[in-house]
RNA sequence: CGGGGCGUGGCGCAGCCUGGUAGCGCGACGGUUUUGGGUACCGUAGGUCGUAGGUUCGAAUCCUGCCGCCCCGACCA
């Protein structure tokens, strides 16, 4: 993409509104714009991370053997009023009349009406287990929005749902998408601890929730150090495989790491060695539940058993904050100077920075670059404007592509351009063959 | 929802207390500058002062209602 022609927006001064980075730098790299409490535009660039994280949490549902589909932002209410929720989630959940005066809702989750869709069309045991999943936009009407898409009130969320015919298959469930998450997270560039937490308004008390350690996280954390040591990195793993699925969660879920819901001081001094306390905040970027038969029983969703009995099926649901995730991976990835994609979530692969606009070596040798990253199926920003160079270095920064790529006349003269790194600021100068070639090693695999 | 604050060109702000016909910086646009970390200078455009009403000869300024936004708390994927 020439930069000339793509719509960056960029602000070279701080929107009042915005408090902690994350959202500062949102507002100021062209991301995102509020059109009103809680409720984001995502501009090109805001909406090119979205997507890719998007797509990272397909890939991963994938191999998890989850299958994808779409429910609706619109729910009628009557659904609702069958689980009992219509009335237990109050003020937060944002309620509208259609034009005949029939009660609907904007969805905050969607537990009701997938086990609607579930009842009408699966009666036997033999078509268990199923995961189900979609990521859609949500609405939840917080009474107090803030941190821009950390806590927005429309948010696009990744939300699966399990249903089995037993506990241990459920649990097996579980486990799966603790192992899935896992994976998805790490993917992005980020560490989530899944630690233990409380059910909330989804119900259920056997459930973890996923945070990723940061000073401006909205819970108080309290965990074991060894648990930072640990990374699920890319061992093989046999979804079907139950032992193996389960020492997964043992692994990473029996050193002790709770939020301040469930924190017991006396069992963190009994567990946890003093050296290895830790007392933290984290960001809330994923949450899995198995809650049995919450909603089955109530909505008859029952299946006929294998010894023709008529059972209600056990039920988990499972979530990524895919909007706050961009908001979560600034707040774990930035410096002073803006924002530091990890490889995997960036925007653009590269940029490229043309020092002399309209210098002929320089216009070509940016050419070239351009188009043999795109040989390597990687996507560059070319910055192509008459900026300076301050200017135009300013804006990379900002925008935090992992790296960069200069090209200017005085270093044609030598046959080189400089590959730079945003993370670490080094850069080193090569042919402009040898840093396409770089940055495509880089980008291998991923 | 309790407490506090703010709405003035795209962004950041001054002006309000003490009423007199709107200003600064950044940005945008047109030039000059030819430039390796937000260059300098000249010029131009852009504002129903959130909104409705009231007081007044006259309201951005004073009064009242409403709307919106932000901060602390409670709440929260």
């Amino acid at each position: 993409m020439r930069l000339s022609r793509y719509f960056l927006p960029v602000l070279k001064e701080t929107p009042a509104e915005a408090q902690i980075a994350s959202h500062r730098l949102m507002l100021r790299a062209g991301m995102i714009r509020q059109q009103a409490a809680g409720i984001y535009s995502w501009l090109p660039l805001g909406y090119r991370v979205l997507r890719r994280i998007e797509r990272i949490v397909h890939e991963e549902q994938s191999r998890a053997g989850h299958i994808p589909m779409l429910m609706p932002t619109l729910q009628p209410a009557d659904l609702w009023r069958e689980s009992g929720r219509y009335d237990d989630y109050g003020e937060e959940m944002l309620r509208i009349a259609d034009r005949h005066g029939r009660d609907m809702l904007y969805g905050p989750t969607n537990e009701e009406m997938i086990t609607d869709i579930f009842r009408a069309h699966v009666g036997s045991y033999r078509d268990l287990p199923l995961t189900l999943y979609h990521i859609q936009w949500k609405f939840r009407d917080e009474i107090r929005p803030r941190f821009g898409v950390m806590r927005g009130r429309e948010f696009y969320m990744k939300d699966g749902y399990t249903f089995d015919l037993t506990e241990d298959d459920a649990k097996h469930a579980y486990n799966r998408h603790l192992v899935s998450y896992l994976r998805t997270y790490e993917r992005m560039g980020l560490q989530a601890i899944p630690m233990k937490a409380e059910g909330g308004p989804i119900g259920g008390d056997y459930t973890h929730e996923f945070l990723v350690l940061a000073e401006t996280g909205e819970s108080e954390v309290f965990y074991d150090a060894e648990i930072t040591d640990l990374t699920f990195g890319d061992r093989e793993i046999d979804y079907d495989d139950h032992a193996q699925c389960a020492a997964v969660l043992e692994e990473f879920t029996s050193r002790y790491a709770r939020t301040d819901d469930t924190h017991d001081e006396a069992v963190f001094h009994d567990r946890v060695p003093e050296a290895r306390r830790r007392r933290s905040r984290g960001i809330e970027v994923g949450q899995i539940f198995y809650f049995g038969t919450k909603y089955s029983e109530p909505m008859g969703a029952v299946v006929t058993g294998p010894g023709g009995e008529r059972v209600p099926v056990h039920m988990g649901s499972h979530g990524i904050g895919v909007s706050r995730l961009v908001g979560a991976i600034i707040e774990a990835s930035h410096d002073e100077r803006g924002i530091v994609w990890p490889e995997g979530v960036t925007p653009f692969h590269c940029g490229i920075v043309n020092l002399k606009q309209g210098d002929t070596e320089a216009d070509s040798a940016c050419a070239r670059i351009y188009h043999a990253l795109a040989g390597h199926g990687l996507e560059a920003l070319y910055d192509d404007t008459e900026e300076r160079a301050g200017a135009k270095f300013a804006t990379q920064d900002l925008i935090g592509l992992p790296w960069r790529i200069t090209v200017g006349p005085r270093g044609l003269k030598n046959g080189v351009v400089e590959l730079t790194s945003r993370r670490t600021g080094e850069s080193e100068e090569m042919s402009p063959e040898a840093a396409v070639a770089r940055v495509a090693e880089i980008y291998a695999g991923r």
